[in-house]
DNA sequence: GAGTGGTCTAGACCACCCT
DNA sequence: GGGTGGTCTAGACCACTCA
């Protein structure tokens, strides 16, 4: 059954696991309109006899959809496509690329770096990145660009220390997560603070709001080892992206 | 061992998952300071064993730990009480009532209402709830206090033809959660949305910040059943409440 | 290499929905 | 009552960390 994965994962190429290659082989059928939103899909038992996994793991697969909010599971009934079905975007609590998360969207992501340098670690960067004060860091302020409009201005402040030697050179192009990736130092976990932001010292351009309205997602992402790795701070113009959380009980 | 489980969950009585009750106890345990920070939990089969549980099981509770931000899990290294430990603040992907977040907190939570109505739901209010327009509904206005001080306002809108009859009178006292739990309609999810709003429309009294700054999460919640319940608008008051994501890849 | 977490399995029993 | 999801178990094997 089920020739290839026919849902290519958002990320880079990266060994799947089973559960992780299911979810992305239903959303591709899902997104794809296999289904019709608010039509049942086959039973965890079926899909576990389809697809030759344990129930377990297809339990895991389609939890991590209905994460996604495409597809709504309700006790003694069934899974659901969602009603919100295809137009839904990544939610805020995966962990992943803007990059990503836009293209996943349907719209053309962007990039302009505004300034790439390497400076000794402020107060408040030591402080974030639990670091000396003044040790050497990476310093990124870029723009994020959807079909062309700015969607949000971001100081992103790297470590140098766990960098591999000549990483940093490699910076200034592409996503910085697939920078982190090609280096092998995919970020695992993030914590993040959010706040309503209204400056005019914000970001820089044409890009930015008359009104000087940001979302700001404050966050230090972390190595699979819990080092720090990168504090950054990510102004969303206020009304150019949709902030979305599935909250569970 | 382990006698009586010593945490206590923070919202009401129900039967609890073994998983849910061993994530209580621990939790109890880490925020009792049993282990320093950044001390190493007993391994998962050590728990497994003292507990006498699977160790899946055990997996589900530490995960559950870690979504908080009270447990940092390391492959192959061990699982160990997060370096921001006990001043953690519940995460925003837990859906529950922001009474008892506040309580988790240390502090005294606390609620004024303004006006509690049955309104036919307009436009607005049947788009979110999925009824028609002209419905009877619930209009509640309230401010939440934390210690006294108000952090949030919020506008909620609930179906009134999902509660039980004379359920309405109800409400206007105590959390909007504890009431659902009471009628026996326990939210299960919430489909939320952010946004960064500067209003002086919003709110009254004394409360509202002079620079009209709000983080609002606009949300609408649903019944097991997957029944929208409640649309809400709750307007955080910018500074006044800590809003945090543990994002994981 | 020993120990720890990460993933997966096959099977079981329960709670819930629907007819 | 039959089917579906919710939870749990015991055991297995792999990947990673650390001495």
């Amino acid at each position: 059954m089920r020739g290839e994965g026919s849902g290519a994962p958002g990320g880079l190429a990266q060994p799947l696991t089973r559960a992780q290659w299911l979810a992305s082989d239903l959303r591709g059928r899902v997104l794809g309109g296999e289904w019709q939103r608010g039509a049942r899909l086959p039973s965890e038992t079926e899909l576990a006899t389809l697809y030759q996994v344990s129930r377990v793991t297809v339990r895991t697969a389609l939890k991590s959809l209905e994460g996604q909010g495409l597809v709504d599971i309700r006790h003694g009934a069934g899974t659901f496509v969602s009603d919100f079905g295809v137009s839904i975007r990544a939610g805020l609590q995966e962990l992943g690329s803007i990059t990503a998360t836009i293209r996943e969207l349907g719209h053309e992501p962007g990039m302009e770096w505004r300034s790439i340098t390497t400076r000794p670690a402020t107060d408040d960067d030591a402080r974030h990145l639990d670091v000396p004060e003044g040790s050497p860091v990476l310093s990124i302020e870029r723009a994020v660009l959807s079909d062309g409009d700015v969607v949000a201005f971001s100081y992103d402040v790297i470590r140098l220390d766990v960098l591999p030697a000549g990483a940093a050179d490699e910076f200034g192009r592409g996503s910085i997560f697939e920078l982190f990736e090609h280096v092998g130092l995919r970020p695992k976990r993030a914590f993040a603070r959010l706040h309503a932001v209204q400056s005019a010292e914000v970001g820089w351009g044409d890009g930015r709001p008359a009104n000087g309205l940001y979302l700001l997602l404050d966050q230090v992402h972390f190595t699979p080892g819990s080092q720090p790795l990168m504090y950054s701070r990510t102004y969303f113009v206020e009304g150019r992206f949709e902030f979305v959380i599935i909250r569970t009980a």
